[in-house]
RNA sequence: GGGCGCUUAGCUCAGUUGGCUAGAGCAGCUCGCUUACAACGAGCAGGUCGGGGGUUCGAGUCCCUCAGCGCCCA
């Protein structure tokens, strides 16, 4: 026991201790019922960590430590999201290098060492190898805030959502899906970021608010018969805010009860400047009260548009390339009739190449010369299409794509919904909300490079001609592939791309085909049965709200496609953590704290502290001040710790501490009850995953039992060996301290270790959780106490009457003393109790600490039946 | 537009199924070096529980309504 002990360096210490003794290693020869598995997020190595995954993985740790001493078999693993589009986008922008998958590969290849003015193309293998460089470095850093944080996990079993194992499992799944048709592919309008130039899912679409303008656009309509006059004024206004889509409209409709453009449903309209013939209909979803009440159908606008395409069976007329921009079309070829194609061309002339929004800048300008545009357009503020990562809205491109069937999946989701525990419960609204509004299967294909490729390769017909419907799939042995590596089963790698040969499929899996697996991927699925059966479903997934329509959503759907169960029992859902001025933390406010220096200013134990004090559920902010009160209680338990064990002889230090049995004061035997019901509560609540509360109440029994109780037994405890009532103390101090440390433990691992450390055998991670029969009860009830029993009537687990009272009287003691600028130390001559005689009686039960910690003279403290209950201190003279 | 959460002391938050005079910590103020701890301790002060209405013997708690903040979905 350290002269002046500090929480400084401990991290250091005691984290090369745990890792040294292996004591968070996950037991695999474990029952199955004796096992706690946890489905640990995956955080963005590519991202910076931040004070909100600092609290939320402090929160699980809590868990994790708690179940543990209750004798699970914690499995607690880390893995490492280092697959998708973040890590693409550092590389690219650390190392100045794009993937261009047409490149062969250079086995040489060494990244430019000054980051190039004009990125620098590599092939696909090159891209991924430089992708794996940057990630195993951010691992390390990574991994080194979670271990200076304490967290209690079981490094041996890290993954990677790219790594072998990750793949070999979601190419197993995706095989076992296609088997059972889970998954299909469709050529179909897809939401598009131009930018990154890939599919995105409904999951990873965001609307942002945007300025935009409705630009009344006026058609003419097409004679009813030939001849009949094309009267001026003979026509149709839409409003639009995507005039340049205007040369892929397709048709006109309206909403089929609007009388104001019944009677041109059935006729055609013409599309100035291209000529175009297109239909007037209708449909239920056209708004009357949009704009002027008739819209046009584009391919493909919006998700509207889609809708009127696919159920009206409308044409196709692309023009936005997967660039963004206007591509080329053939005015007057079939799908692109035209009454004028030469005019169609010369005003499609003005708008071929350029991005959409070029585009709408000149094609407003061109309607205006036409006189087609119809007043000024009308300015407004609409939500639009983003990719939640991207910077320009979403296009709606037609491609080929895996979906995964999720909406014929939609019962039985909603019924897990319902069975998963959820913390706090009101998070269940937000996926159920998530899947009842779902209105598209899952698009998994991702047109990206640092992914989980799809294990396809499709046949190529003898004509040269991919044909999709004759897929070659590897078998399971061969997991993981890279179709665009290796070849197919019967097929010589000379073949790619040849008539009567093969090719593999060009895309990677949506990181949360890879993530939403994890489950699997920490339990053996199909490797390692045995481990499996005693792991799955796991017990805990904790995650933040913002992923709940993502990460838990489809780690649902996954475990019900394989196994028809919840993957976990709970599921724990963190709130954000906002900046000191309850402000959400963003890179773009430039107000991100990161968990490092808060770690070196403050000490793990501290930042826990902070942690803890976030509830599940509820935003909490940064609090640096809550850091410094956590400090305040780690140095606390070192000094309350060290008088504890200076009163203890060496045979009370020890394992066997616990049971002593000789606490025989009523006082004494007060305390303890006191702290039962505080194990009690503590348990229940963090079996109840609040562990907030748990905290509070340790935290609240720790400062009055060192603020009353050990001043009331302090100078007792001096007592000699064979003075029963000194021992009574000793014995009470040691018990309390012994539960305290282990109630403080899940959530300041160090300072407890470190007290732990000086008097107890292992580590106080691995000593059992409290229990009142274990650990109280036998000081309390068992027949070896000392003397007859001196409790005060009516005393039971929770109740402290002896306690209570006496430290009422000392308060008062002290009142007195402040109120007369005193020491604490100056005497009391005179103290006069009035009360009742029930409670006059527990002040007697405690008669000589009440004199000894208030400091009164000998035989001046009076008992005086009587009411109002009053306490009369009379002090000496002053000194 | 629909939904969820929040609103209690200057600040951050507790407050279980309605039940004694609404609590804690921090900050503030006034004191005290006391042999575990001055990186400490003692004490004091501070709130019409967001507004309004209702149910009830009794409402911070239940119901209705309004307002503000935040988030999710459309």
């Amino acid at each position: 026991m350290p002269e002046r002990p500090s929480v400084d360096g401990l991290e250091a210490k005691w984290g090369a201790a745990w890792e040294a003794a292996g004591i968070y290693r996950f037991d695999d020869r474990a029952a199955a019922e004796d096992v706690f598995a946890i489905d640990t997020p995956p955080p963005t190595v590519s991202g910076a960590l931040h004070a909100g995954h600092a609290m939320s993985y402090t929160h699980t740790d809590v868990v994790a430590r708690f179940q543990r001493m209750r004798g699970k078999s914690v499995l607690y693993p880390m893995g490492w999201d280092d697959n998708g589009l973040p890590t693409e986008r550092r590389v690219q922008n650390y190392f100045g290098v794009r993937c261009d998958p047409d490149l062969p590969y250079d086995p040489g290849f060494e990244p430019p060492q000054q980051r190039p003015e004009e990125l620098l193309a590599v092939s696909r293998p090159n891209f991924v190898e430089l992708c794996n460089r940057l990630t195993a470095e951010d691992e390390r850093a990574f991994e080194h805030v979670w271990r200076t944080l304490g967290l209690s996990i079981d490094w041996s079993r890290t993954y990677t959502t790219i790594g072998e194992c990750a793949r070999r499992v979601s190419q197993r799944a995706f095989l076992r899906m296609l088997a059972r048709g889970d998954v299909y592919q469709h050529d179909a309008p897809t939401l598009w970021d131009v930018d990154f130039r890939t599919a995105v899912s409904q999951a990873e679409l965001e609307d942002r608010e945007r300025p935009g303008a409705y630009h009344r656009i006026r058609f003419s309509l097409v004679p009813e018969e030939e001849g009949e006059g094309d009267g001026e004024g003979d026509g149709v206004e839409i409003e639009t805010t995507r005039p340049e889509l205007l040369p892929s409209c397709v048709a006109l409709v309206a909403h089929p009860d609007d009388d104001r453009y019944r009677p041109l449903v059935g006729r055609s309209a013409r599309t100035p400047l291209f000529g175009v013939r297109v239909p007037v209909v209708t449909h239920a979803l056209a708004d009357p009260e949009k704009g002027s009440g008739i819209a046009m159908i584009c391919t493909f606008g919006d998700t509207t548009d889609v809708v009127w395409w696919r159920e009206l069976g409308l044409p196709t007329r692309t023009v936005v390339g997967r660039d963004g921009r206007l591509e080329p079309v053939a005015w007057g070829a079939p799908d692109w009739e035209s009454d004028d194609p030469v005019a169609a061309l010369s005003a499609y002339g003005e708008l071929v190449g350029r991005t959409v929004r070029q585009a709408q800048v000149r094609i407003v300008e061109l309607l205006g010369a036409a006189g087609a545009l119809v007043g000024e357009p009308r300015c407004i503020t609409h939500p639009v299409k983003f990719y939640e990562q991207g910077e320009r809205p979403l296009e709606i491109v037609s491609s080929r794509q895996w979906f995964v069937r999720t909406l014929a999946l939609r019962d039985r989701l909603l019924a897990r919904g319902e069975e998963l525990r959820w913390h706090p419960p009101f998070m269940a609204h937000r996926y159920r909300a998530w899947v009842e509004g779902l209105h598209s299967d899952w698009n998994v294909s991702r047109q990206r490079f640092f992914g989980v490729p799809f294990p396809v390769w499709y046949e190529v017909g003898a004509d040269g001609a991919v044909r999709f419907d004759r897929r070659l799939v590897p078998s399971d042995d061969r997991l993981p592939v890279d179709p665009s590596t290796d070849a197919p089963e019967g097929y010589r790698p000379e073949q790619r791309g040849q008539p009567g040969g093969f090719v593999g499929d060009p895309d990677v899996m949506d990181t949360w085909a890879t993530s939403s697996l994890s489950p699997f991927i920490v339990s053996g699925w199909e490797e390692d049965p045995e481990l499996f059966a005693r792991v799955f479903p796991l017990d805990l997934r904790p995650q933040g709200h913002d992923i709940i329509r993502t990460w838990l959503f489809s780690t649902i759907v996954r475990a019900e496609l394989e196994s028809r169960q919840l993957p976990w029992s709970d599921a724990a859902i963190s709130g954000w953590v906002l900046d000191p001025d309850r402000k959400k933390m963003s890179k773009s406010k430039g107000n991100v704290v990161t968990p490092l220096p808060l770690l070196e200013r403050h000490g793990a134990d501290s930042v826990r502290y902070w942690a803890a004090s976030g509830r599940l559920g509820s935003d909490t902010a940064l609090d640096e001040g809550q850091m410094k009160i956590g400090r305040r209680l780690a140095i606390k338990i070192l000094n309350a710790s060290k008088f504890v064990l200076g009163r203890l002889g060496d045979a009370q230090t020890g394992a066997d501490v616990g049971v002593c049995s000789v606490v025989s004061e009523p006082l004494d035997r007060d305390l303890l009850r006191k702290l039962g019901a505080v194990v009690a509560d503590a348990t229940a609540a963090l079996c109840g995953y609040d562990h907030t509360r748990a905290l509070e109440l340790t935290e609240a029994f720790f400062w009055s039992f060192c603020d009353d109780y050990v001043e009331l037994v302090k100078v007792r405890s001096y007592g000699a060996a064979d003075d029963p009532a000194a021992a009574s103390a000793r014995a009470a101090l040691a018990v309390a301290l012994s539960v305290q440390l282990r109630l403080f433990a899940p959530f300041l691992p160090y300072v407890t270790e470190e007290v732990w450390s000086w008097w107890q055998i292992g580590s106080v991670h691995r000593s059992p959780w409290p229990e009142i029969e274990r650990d109280l009860a036998p000081a309390i009830d068992d027949d070896r106490a000392d003397g007859e029993r001196r409790d005060a009537p009516g005393a039971a687990w929770g109740t402290a009457p002896v306690l209570d009272m006496v430290s009422g009287v000392l308060a008062a003691i002290r009142r007195e003393k402040t109120a007369h600028k005193r020491s604490m130390r100056a005497r009391v001559t005179h103290l006069t109790v009035t009360d009742l005689p029930e409670r006059l009686a527990l002040v007697e039960l405690a008669r000589r600490d009440v004199l000894d910690a208030g400091g009164v003279d000998p035989d001046q403290l009076v008992l005086v039946q009587g009411e109002p209950p009053s306490v009369t201190v009379v002090l000496d003279e002053h000194a």
